[in-house]
DNA sequence: ACGAAGTAATCTGTCAAGCAGACGATATGC
DNA sequence: GCATATCGTCTGCTTGACAGATTACTTCGT
């Protein structure tokens, strides 16, 4: 059942999102990078990618069109030139102000047959459900149970 | 960040099951189809696709792949010749069993750094938005069941 | 009863998305 | 300096989904 619920939910908030998203290039896929750089400034392309699950070269044609659309670009790490460093436009960053405000009201549609009050008790446990369970840099942490909640950023 | 998480959750569901359900064709696609199949026996092959938010061509080949494999059967439906009853061998019966058995494991250790108190409340929280949230069949049902009544849509 | 229209499942062709692998450019270790 | 690893890009191939046509059957209208 657990797989099921977060299978409809997912699906339901990918339709909306990618209603609110109608502004950027890929909809749903578009709005996480974009929030991704701006929310999270990865340090280099790799770096978005793995964060996001995407490979490498499906990012390479999804920054093309976003810096093509002028919301990102691409700048040379000085420190690596073989690094690209990836920065939000002004333009980028007020587009994601504005989806961000859809998105959140989507999001607020989305759970509206929960009473107010439990709202904020279903992020909070999703959330910290979604820190525990994701796999790569910590996964001791996972194993050593609630106690590792110590990240970076 | 409700996105996010689900998305998170769900990819790393998937992952889990994926492991889980390799004695299944189809990998996470093949368990819920057989699940849906065996515990809510949808009529035809249609309402099984619906539900699963499936093409129905696509489901043609799903289909082909679980006969092959003997764990499903298509039986003409007597009262309409044209639908296919979607039955369960024995043999499916016992896989899906089996499988089921590890991905409720593995849903376990996917909430295993939540403290074991809140899972259920989460487990209910998350089905009751997703009843909620889904579209289509029975809006008005899913709203019937909480606490506000009668939104017809 | 007969034909028209609708529906269940399948088949066919097409198209996009993603991945593995190769490649040029740079960095790092010996 | 040379071997090896990494960052980003490019190429080719495979896969998977959808649209549309097709076959079989039902239902409706007259």
């Amino acid at each position: 059942m657990l797989g099921w619920s977060l299978t409809v939910l997912l699906r339901e908030w990918s339709a909306r999102v990618e209603d609110a998203s109608r502004d950027l290039p890929h909809g749903v896929r578009g709005y996480q990078v974009l929030s991704a750089v701006v929310h999270d400034a990865p340090p280099t392309q790799a770096a978005l990618a793995a964060r996001l699950g995407i490979d490498r070269t499906v990012m390479t044609y999804l920054l093309d069109k976003f810096e093509g659309c002028g919301l990102l670009e691409r700048r040379q790490d000085p420190a690596d030139r073989r690094a690209r460093r990836i920065v939000p436009t002004d333009h980028g960053r007020r587009v994601l102000a504005e989806v961000d405000a859809r998105v959140a009201q989507a999001e607020d549609e989305l759970l509206s047959t929960l009473p107010p009050e439990d709202r904020p008790v279903l992020l909070a446990l999703l959330e910290h459900a979604a820190a525990g369970a994701a796999p790569g840099e910590d996964r001791c942490a996972a194993v050593a149970g609630s106690a590792g909640l110590t990240r970076e950023a």
